[in-house]
DNA sequence: TTGTATGCGTTATCAT
DNA sequence: ATGATAACGCATACAA
């Protein structure tokens, strides 16, 4: 049953034509130095056989394997999912093979994917989100061109050693929360970085105190919330909502939140209504993503909106003019836009809060 | 810069170790008939210079792949996100690759698969939803086991050419709509398989009609609805949204929906809330899967809930019993549950609605 | 315990 | 235009 063995070969074929391997390999690769009706003939016949080349055997005679290693870490944020299907189209597009390998959060996604590539022999990679805390020694090991999607500056890192495409996290979170000041509002609490992730989370909780620092409300540390459970997905519904019931608890002055990633901020507006209080009147709250279940939720979420296709397109481009025209590395920011939902409004000047 | 040409083989470690390459071999494979001293000496000098096995010639040799094609169509519903984070644990701790093919939803998913298990040679397949449309003849060509997960009957295929590992659609939804039943609605919708899905979205039709058959309601084709625009996504919140927003208008006389996914009934609820209808007052809705989101809405919303994760593990059980011990097919079905959430209430009998 | 020779399916080189 | 042969990196049967 565990076929397999009875799928011809090149061989097979030349023998049933009656031709050399070396004809077979050339009329199905469209190569010239083949009449056309040897060619013709032999597709024909390759067809009705079922035959189908072996990848394994190509590329290891080729050396050079059409595929791209997606690694993304952090899968639960539906926002991956959204830049993950046109990235996927793409790269088929280009007869490239998308591996997608998921890495769990607390895993080296750069360990990962130098594993796949390297065994793999493909052509490149991509991350997806991935917290990095890397040294810029592990990039040197890889020996294939990659960009770094939805992620673009590595505090430890230096830029030539990388390609990004992405927002500018730190910049769009500081246009956010200056939203949020605009309305009214300074007590404005923050959800949630984990410690250590020294990636988008914590640019825009950069970007979260450059805003304050701005207007100049003075920044209070209780007020960035995070958690840092092991094996734990910080990018999650409940954990914006244990988040936000915990601060409502200790904080019942917060008159406005902005959230890192919308899956917080939907989990907190569950935390928020708990307590009884009404979005936007009593509490205001802001996202960061603008994933698609943002704009079902009651009130419509205002959220940074990332182009999830631009950013697909561009990482294509960056990535494939490495691959084929062994380009510089770049780094491209993508304009974010705010979408003005329901869950913010102007601060009620009054003490009743509570 | 496309470096690669660089990684060492086992002909190189060989040399450096003035050794045979079959002794490298064996030492990297851990196989009898090697001395620990010279084991250790090529262990440590293989990961010195970085050595990496090369997949395509180790499977080109070996002609068994350890590697799992996952055929996953209709990726927007996010309860697919929930089995396959799951199944990829899973099948990764076996020691085998996953490679996620992911396909549109009008595309062939069995086209798709044979190509790929056949030039990857791969051990096997796990189809992840998918409406299948097929004749018997498509799964003969397929040469590995496989299984179709979260897809139990196929109408048109003989059960001995397949396994599967699924819940009962149609049961559960004959249960899920004798909910709303017993609550006391009689007019109730069903949002919305496209005509052709020969699937789970027709199961689930089949099972409301059977409801309403079994308490005696008359059915009524016009409360069934769908849509059949080609290359859209029929498992979208924005489908639900519209499906919902026309039956409204046309159909005042509705009280409860049943949907046959989640994402539609939270696309419903949206256009619930915009015809000025309160969730469940006016108008009670319970979906199917039990997607994460679901308890984030307001109200939470009832709904069928699929195990994910027993799925997963199902789906791995049989799938590898069949690799390893050429088991037969199985068709194993999981039981699912009825999550009370906000969105179902009794009928108001009276004649405000509206 | 270790090494030599062979072949997996394919493509490139060099012939004819 | 076509074919014989070598080579890709690795693992196995067999010999030493």
């Amino acid at each position: 049953m565990r076929a397999s063995n009875s799928r011809p070969t090149i061989k097979d074929i030349a023998k049933v034509a009656g031709v050399g391997v070396v004809t077979v390999s050339r009329a199905l690769n469209n190569k010239p130095d083949i009449s056309d009706s040897t060619r013709e003939r032999i597709v024909a016949l390759a067809d009705q056989m079922g035959y189908r080349p072996n990848r394994h055997a190509r590329f290891l005679k080729l050396s050079h394997n059409p595929a791209i290693a997606l690694i993304i870490k952090g899968i639960d944020n539906p926002f991956f999912q959204q830049v993950l299907d046109p990235l996927e189209a793409i790269v088929r597009e280009k007869n490239y093979l998308l591996t997608v390998v998921k890495v769990p959060h607390w895993a080296d996604e750069v360990e990962e994917a130098t594993k796949i590539v390297d065994e793999e022999l493909m052509a490149g990679a991509i991350f997806l989100g991935g917290s990095f805390r890397h040294e810029a020694s592990v990039f040197k090991k890889f020996n294939v061109p990659f960009v770094l999607s939805t992620v673009s500056r590595l505090p430890k890192v230096d830029d030539s050693a990388y390609s990004s495409v992405a927002v500018d996290d730190q910049e769009e979170a500081t246009r956010a929360v200056q939203h949020l000041i605009d309305l009214g509002h300074t007590t404005i609490a923050a959800l949630g970085v984990p410690e250590g992730d020294a990636s988008v989370g914590a640019q825009r909780i950069t970007g979260y105190r450059q805003a304050l620092s701005n207007a100049g409300i003075p920044l209070d540390d209780d007020l960035i919330r995070f958690e840092t459970r092991e094996q734990m997905n910080p990018y999650t519904y409940e954990h914006g909502y244990h988040l936000a019931k915990r601060l409502l608890q200790e904080r019942p002055d917060v008159t406005a939140i902005f959230a890192i990633a919308d899956v917080l901020a939907i989990g907190a507006m569950r935390a928020i209504r708990e307590a009884g209080l009404s979005i936007p009147d009593d509490m205001s709250i802001i996202g960061f993503d603008g994933i698609t279940i943002g704009q079902f939720v009651e009130p419509e979420l205002t959220t940074v909106v990332q182009p999830p296709l631009e950013i697909a397109r561009l990482t294509c481009d960056v990535l494939f003019e490495q691959i084929n025209d062994s380009a510089p590395v770049r780094h491209v920011f993508v304009p974010a836009t705010i979408h003005a939902g329901g869950t913010t409004a102007p601060l009620v000047q009054s003490g009743e809060a509570k």
